[in-house]
DNA sequence: TTATGTGCAAAACATTTGCAGGAGT
DNA sequence: ACTCCTGCAAATGTTTTGCACATAA
């Protein structure tokens, strides 16, 4: 007989979402590890990526898709878009409401079948766009 | 004195427009690559990478910062949004109405300046809806 | 003629993976 | 015990870059 695989609970997985929890910076994988690696110094990048992608795929945190170079997670799991500053990368929560019906609109116009959409804005963050050189792409 | 720099009219430039208007298929950079090789067998990945961020910076094509592992490419410059198919990471057009208003709505709720916004929805396309096998992230 | 662009190859990043030993249940 | 997980390091995949030569204007 089988039991249904569950996921342990490990020390890595513990301090990885608790500091996840404690930022709302929606860092890159990169940064968790620094971020992780204060409490856990032997940690490794490749555990680092290994936990959330699983944790993604479990729904206990999200795994952002936005432009940029680099993969970010979130541990607000609500819905919720993004906005992203042009200049330096950053990105932020932003708080309008979820256009519930625009998945419906979606399903009506292609064959796909739906299963969710994110919008991202792209601007300029208060520090960028005072110091205003024209912004360069990503 | 100074002239305004230029973007000189290359051969290589020529065709990677060219080949870009001929699909609908939001190509990768590395699929230009083996378009353009076809015509241009000794042009390399480089030049290729360059001019697409090129033409995307002057606005002549269009880089969709969608998400999945690679940027692709589009030469439809009129604001649209995208749908990515989970199982096998194909991009499309869909045709639903941009939502002018929404800029507005986040510019009122957070401090950037916006200059943007990008919808991308994702589901499952007809050929991958078919063999059901549950999606795999990205 | 000369600044800009190209091909090529190496470098730089971001992410994934194989494996031998370690730890949760 | 028996998986599942981890650290480490190497591999992979994507994009960028340095440089000597070529070419559009």
């Amino acid at each position: 007989m089988q039991e249904p695989t569950l996921m342990r609970l490990t020390t890595q997985r513990q301090i990885i979402l608790e500091e996840l929890l404690k930022v709302s910076s929606h860092p890159t994988a990169n940064e968790v590890y620094d971020m992780v690696r204060k409490r856990l110094p032997r940690i490794g990048l490749g555990t680092v990526y290994r936990n959330l992608e699983l944790m993604a795929e479990t729904g206990m945190i999200l795994k952002l898709e936005v432009g940029g170079t680099q993969k970010r997670f979130d541990a607000t799991i609500q819905p919720h878009y993004h906005i992203r500053c042009l200049e330096c990368g950053k990105v932020d929560d932003i708080d309008i409401a979820v256009q519930q019906d625009i998945n419906e609109a979606a399903a009506q116009a292609s064959q796909y079948q739906i299963l969710g959409h994110h919008i991202e804005f792209t601007g300029l963050c208060v520090d960028c766009a005072g110091s205003d050189q024209t912004a360069s792409i990503n």
